[in-house]
DNA sequence: CCTTGTGAAAACTTTCACAGCT
DNA sequence: AGCTGTGAAAGTTTTCACAAGG
């Protein structure tokens, strides 16, 4: 392993991929940590460090190359190879993330999308089939698959992380507000909406 | 203002929440950090510190009582009335959004929903009627909104912002990938869902 | 005895100041 | 106004160690 990324940073690096192709779209070949700095509305010190920690090849006088940047935020993504990712939940948000076309972009492959309804099971939504959370195993033995979303109800969400984590998922995006116990067998992101909105809240009056 | 809560305390909270509403639920009258702890993955002295922050109202021997916590963390959340909200953007996280029910209980009444297409507008989406952007002005004037969600395309993101700011909305949930400018005249986060893959992307390769 | 609360140490993150080079 | 990289300072967060109270 190279150096380890600090938590603090890889929080940024979304950011600095979205401006980073944004610019580049405009024919923008080159740019300066303090031009990121003020148009993100960073330090510039900041900017600096992470930048060298991301790429290391900043160009004293001269800057960033965009294209670089893109491809060293790219190799901390996906090694070598593009994610594949799978959705158990066929619900209003399972669906808005297999029909949004925006992950494809960033070598995110949705393969597979699971529900238990079996009024669900066998439709297809952008040509994705839902599948019945039964075969999510079988699927995954036959597909390395990296990371699974879970956005079914809280109550059933721990016995899909445990399905998950059989099948050797490595990743897992929870969309639930239930606390999943991984046994650190996988790395869980919670994206809980309550919880964002309450945290909002509480800044507003802070 | 009374003393104020750190950025971290902050991002716990919801957790610390959901937890104590899960074990109220239970039967259960106190707790103590130690248990919390535990059941959470955190340390049992940043625990101690979070609860004596938010309410400083622990029992030596005893621990917390679970009723007077939750109070004192709805009082963080909503000081004195529930929290008015609306949904920009009717597509399908607008209206998975509108129809969750979980907002209710914690003090987030959805109010309004809104988008440009015409041919959405004057539909309802569970006793929501789907108002034209152009009526937003004029919807906040006459209902004090404190939080305004955003689910359009990133293309008319900064747009809907500016509306939302113009309308004295205090708290911008953005789900788009576009940076939001508000000149500090209201706390945004933002819950791009790319931006969480590619931070779990990392975190598995890190 | 348990559990809270807290000053101090340790760890982490951001900012400052400046050397040096595409 | 040139820009990067970095050691050191300052600021923040977490952990340690222990006093005190029901």
């Amino acid at each position: 392993m190279e150096k380890k990324m600090p938590k603090s940073v890889i929080e940024r690096i979304p950011l600095y991929l979205n401006y980073l192709e944004k610019i580049k779209s405009q024919n923008i070949k080159v740019v300066s940590s303090k031009i990121i700095a003020e148009d993100l509305g960073l330090g510039e010190v900041q900017v600096r460090k992470d930048l060298n920690l991301i790429s290391g090849n900043g160009k004293p006088k001269i800057g960033h190359q965009i294209d670089e940047l893109i491809k060293d935020i790219e190799k901390l993504i996906f090694k070598e190879k593009k994610l594949n990712v799978i959705v158990i939940g066929a619900g209003k948000i399972g669906e808005a993330l297999v029909r949004y076309k925006g992950f494809d972009q960033h070598g995110f492959n949705i393969l597979g999308l699971f529900d238990n309804d079996i009024t669900k099971i066998g439709k297809k939504i952008d040509d994705i089939e839902i599948n019945s959370i039964d075969e999510l195993k079988t699927f995954c033995d036959k597909n390395i698959i990296d990371i699974g979303i879970i956005t079914v109800p809280s109550s059933t969400a721990q016995e899909v992380c445990d399905k998950l984590i059989e099948s050797k998922v490595k990743g897992i995006l929870n969309f639930t507000n239930q606390k999943l116990n991984t046994n650190n067998l996988a790395i869980v992101r919670n994206v809980d909406i309550t919880s964002f909105l309450i945290m909002l809240a509480i800044e507003i009056n802070n």
